[in-house]
DNA sequence: TTCTTTGCAAAATGTTTGCAGATAC
DNA sequence: GTATCTGCAAACATTTTGCAAAGAA
């Protein structure tokens, strides 16, 4: 199975150290890499793959999907699930948690500072070691939960 | 779009009610949709659409898929998405939020005791109201966090 | 009888794979 | 020079859709 937070490896600090790592892996610092690295870099935020091809302009998906591969396995990005459809890629570590409106479908972030009581409680009393960066969180935004009721 | 939690309906309290209420919605109670049900009602756990299939026996996948989608329209079911591949159906309303293994796959699930003020507390800061049912969280359980480290 | 549902086949969606030629090192 | 990478086409897995026949109320 493909799975989420495989890599043990920690987030580079930046562009140069993730374009480094590559290459000191055996890797090829291509121009499409480089350009998917450096939008990463530049949006710090989740992606679609949709999104990646639109925003890098004329690349194949699949060598996309292949680059977005190789920079989890070296703890450069992650990828999410958000449920029906597309997963979404963003780089690693980042500090937030996405939470997916179900009322409107918007993606959203919360931080991780809130998150931290709950997953000590929980690995406290079940002795499960929470990750919440992995899979969005599912809830309802301020104007949605407004606009229902 | 699919959405999770989209029905209002409370989850009916037990198997005849959520029979009744298909048939008080105009919909029809086929030997389908019943076998379905009290499938969903004695296992009482999330199931993918291939355990239902094999669970069922000799039953078509897309009328599967139909009365699926039936149930969470009148909140007899709801449907999660455990991320690469197969979505996992049960029960609406079940007391507990799914976690999903991230090192060895496996799902299990925990007390929605726990997440009472962690929701409350991302309510109170953000405006968001978290539905921690809809999707899995993430994690490790306790046999992986021992075996990795 | 009427409207819903089934079963089958085909489409749709998002991702993965195989392979030959191009490219980084 | 050689192993990795790209682009293309085809495969894949899961879910959805169209339609005619079957079935519930």
């Amino acid at each position: 199975m493909t799975r989420p937070g495989t890599s043990s490896l920690a987030p580079p600090a930046d562009l140069d150290s993730a374009i480094e790592r590559i290459r000191s892996h055996g890797g090829r610092v291509t121009a499409g890499k480089r350009a998917l690295a450096e939008l990463l870099y530049a949006e710090q935020r989740s992606l679609t793959a949709d999104e990646i091809v639109a925003l890098l302009g004329d690349h194949d998906r699949s060598a996309i999907y292949r680059s977005l591969a190789q920079f989890e396995e070296l703890g450069i990005a992650e990828h999410l699930h958000l449920g029906h459809g597309q997963a979404v890629y963003r780089l690693a570590g980042l500090p937030t948690v996405p939470v997916l409106c179900s009322a409107c479908g918007a993606t959203f972030h919360i931080n991780r500072s809130h998150t931290r009581a709950f997953v000590e409680r929980v690995s406290k009393h079940t002795g499960v070691t929470l990750d919440l960066t992995h899979f969005p969180l599912t809830g309802t935004c301020q104007q949605c939960a407004a606009t229902i009721r």
